[in-house]
DNA sequence: ATGCGCCTTGGACAACTGCCCAAGGCGCAT
DNA sequence: ATGCGCCTTGGGCAGTTGTCCAAGGCGCAT
């Protein structure tokens, strides 16, 4: 199906996006150049514009497919708040993926291929947490839903500068999907 | 008390954090540069480096400034969410305050200096509104409060990708600051 | 007018940037 | 062994970067 040197090459490309995802959650967006790209992949710095049509591309695909698979591991528990933290704790904000997506969502600003990329990624997962929500009877689960995930970002964002307990946070939390539902009936 | 040569100077120090702000907002933290920085001040490209000691101490002087002013202006309102959400409608998540907030965040990762200054401005502010949480019989105030904070965090990164109605979601937060006071008792 | 401080200018420096390209290497069919 | 495609290399290009510095300007006391 495929020629060695076809693999060969579909493995640096690997490499290069990998390499990316690390750079831009260690230097930032802006910071990362092609160079530093390809010594970290490991492999000859004219191999980055031979495989993507430029810096950004690359950046750009390498950052949308970490914050895709990030998000497609996450599935609804029976317990919504503890399903949604449970990622939480693996992210400290000073993490890869963390940091990779707060950069991405500055990138966005400043990228409308970016933006609409991460709009339709942010909107889709949004839309699966709200069904979960409105199957559990919370009262406007779309509003909910955004809310919950802002605060996710947020506290990622908020735990690289000051970390903080994260049981602590769970009962207020609770408060988001619960008080909707609970205190209403 | 000062010669007219100083007061100039000092003008131009002002000019230079002005544009810092501007320019960490549009550019992002590590792609403003020197020459950018005096261009916009409208001053000689020499002069960043006569009044600062680097190009970094001169962003980061400007970010945390900029940040503490735009915490000094909010007071406790009668309706907590409404005082904290009043100031959040005037940051749209495309406007400067708010991309210089994010951007300091991120430069908080990558230096210490950064890190230390803002986590004790979060620190102060978020004491505050724990402080007016416990006023109002919130139970868990300083968790409260610091979800709360990162909440807003949050939505202004959210509504810089997706624009959203803030009044669909005023009823959702009040949860957070009700369901644990007026639930209960 | 001479000297002192502070502010300002514009250019120099080496290092780095994204992007490009001639030259060569490799596997494989002919 | 000859040719074809894809992959790889290392260097070249023009432009930008942070930082520094000699030279000059200005207000003001002497």
């Amino acid at each position: 199906m495929t020629s060695p040197m076809a693999a060969r090459g579909r493995d640096v490309r690997r490499r290069l996006t990998a390499a990316a995802v690390e750079l831009i959650a260690e230097k930032g967006w802006s910071a990362v150049s092609t160079r530093m790209l390809a010594e970290r992949a490991g492999v000859a710095p004219g191999l980055v514009h031979y495989h993507f049509p430029s810096l950004r591309a690359l950046l750009t695909e390498a950052a949308i497919g970490a914050m895709r698979e990030a998000v497609a591991g996450i599935e609804p528990a029976s317990d919504l708040v503890d399903g949604l933290l449970g990622p939480l704790d693996a992210y400290t904000g000073r993490d890869p993926v963390s940091l990779v997506f707060v950069e991405t969502y500055l990138a966005a600003t400043r990228d409308e291929q970016v933006r609409s990329a991460i709009s339709a990624l942010v909107a889709e997962f949004q839309g699966k947490v709200a069904g979960w929500l409105a199957d559990r009877g919370v009262v406007a689960p779309e509003a909910t839903a955004a809310v919950l995930m802002a605060t996710i970002d947020g506290l990622m964002v908020h735990r690289a500068l000051n970390p903080m307990a994260r049981t602590d946070l769970r009962p207020v939390l609770r408060r988001l999907v619960e008080g909707g539902a609970v205190c209403g009936s």
